[in-house]
DNA sequence: TTGAACTTGACTTAATTTGGTCAAATTTAA
DNA sequence: TTAAATTTGACCAAATTAAGTCAAGTTCAA
């Protein structure tokens, strides 16, 4: 499930129009469309009022994101799959030095 | 290990100066220093020259590379291993669209 | 079959990242 | 202890990405 994916699932959910969601969001529902298909990204900031509209956790819809942006990195990589791993090392090996 | 780790491990293996491979890879000595300790990102073109001057897997340089732009992404963020595995999920569940 | 909802493509501007340089400060080894 | 090696900070131009808009085209339900 991507970000996109969760949002659409979200308003559709609520039988929410785009273009209600866009101008709650205050931008055009062809952005929005484009979003929701994870061809543009989305504020930051805007994840908190998906979260506060539709009552769904903040922190879910974070990773989300940020998986995204992750994914746009490895998505067309041979090594893809192995720098996630190596990355996730290197995550794990951070945190324990805090 | 990262890039820039590997990049220091492989030069004082061989009992290269900064200067030199600075100077094999046409860039200055204070770049490749913070190449070296992940300050600054290197160019992917630099990996082939890495590869041939060290002869060390292309493919496993490749992989650091892009890990050291993941972790990058990720470092500071409380959903960062999170986002990690969604962001896998994808990967694997693209593969096999294909 | 037509109107509302949605998607797409072309475009834009602003912000951020890339990929460096150079000199000064610091560290290391002889 | 001093010279070579390395690191750091400030700076920069060029390229890329973010974050949209808008109009035209497409899809879908009634």
């Amino acid at each position: 499930m991507t970000l996109g994916q969760k949002i659409k699932q979200l308003r559709e959910s609520k039988g929410m129009l785009q273009r209600k969601l866009a101008s709650i969001l205050e931008i055009g529902d062809g952005f929005l469309s484009k979003v929701e298909s994870d061809q543009k990204p989305l504020k930051r900031e805007h994840l908190k009022t998906i979260s506060e509209t539709f009552d769904y956790s903040y922190n879910e819809l974070e990773a989300l994101w940020i998986a995204t942006k992750v994914y746009d990195l490895v998505k067309d990589e041979d090594e893809g799959l192995n720098a996630l791993k190596v990355a996730e090392e290197q995550v794990k090996y951070h945190k324990n030095q805090k």
